[in-house]
DNA sequence: TATCAGTTTAGAATGATTCTAAAGTATTGA
DNA sequence: TCAATACTTTAGAATCATTCTAAACTGATA
């Protein structure tokens, strides 16, 4: 809870009482992947009651400083990801299934990336079926 | 034009007018990414008036008749794209930037499927800067 | 403890997409 | 050929995730 406080300072966050709760929740070691919609309702099941507006803020101010990773996996809902090393995901839009891909990923072959541009990023998605 | 019309009947749909027009702009010869947005705005330049609402009726009838594949690359919208095989893409967010890539890819190193689901389609996506 | 910047919140606004239901059109079989 | 039918188009309303607004609140600072 001081940990959680002195964590979010150093973030450059002000420990507010729903940062705190939020963070708790997020950060307690097991890695997560959550949308506005279900970190609130996992908020009211365990009766801390913050608004749906403090969880937009929240979860945003939390990926711009780094803390969580977007996910941008079905357009009708954005995922955040408390896993922030360079992984991947098995995927399954139809059963809401989403776990990491902690392991080493080599993609081969590629063609040469396009002029003036440089790869920010690879994002490799494994889309599951039943 | 006939050819659109075969072409259409062979896939089940009727040939109306909005169809043939859109199937013409998009079965073109040229790959294509388009967005119900873009392609709408794209048929009033051609100065063909099509409801947005048919324009999205039309995107997903090819779409559930395999004649278009659907990207999910930004929360906001929905790509269609007229490049049915199975390929990748370089990606920019920022700069609305999306090219194919067509070379086989080769993805090395996934874990083991998890239990009782089977792959799909590996996507791999090319986040590009400037 | 006063001050101020940063935060929370309810509720309105936005914007992509879907839905509704009425009018229009392609198909087909007599 | 053409009426009957099924499918399609459309305007406008509805939906829903997300963002915005502006007022109340609170943590930091001295
Ligand atoms: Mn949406
Ligand atoms: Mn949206
Ligand atoms: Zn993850
Ligand atoms: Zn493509």
């Amino acid at each position: 809870m001081n940990d959680i406080k002195q964590f979010l300072r150093s973030n450059a966050l002000r420990p507010t009482k729903q940062r705190i709760v939020i963070a708790g929740y997020l950060f307690d070691g097991t890695d997560k992947h959550v949308t506005a919609e279900s970190l609130s309702t996992e908020l009211t099941k365990r009766k801390h009651i913050i608004s749906l507006a403090t969880v937009y803020n929240t979860l945003h101010d939390f990926y711009e400083n780094g803390l969580l990773k977007k996910l941008t996996l079905s357009a009708d809902r954005v995922y955040f990801d408390t896993n922030t090393d360079d992984h991947h995901h098995f995927y399954s839009e139809k059963e809401q299934f989403l776990i990491d891909i902690n392991k080493n990923i080599k993609v081969n072959g590629l063609p040469k990336t396009p002029k003036n541009k440089k790869i920010n990023k690879i994002e490799v998605i494994v889309h599951l079926d039943k």
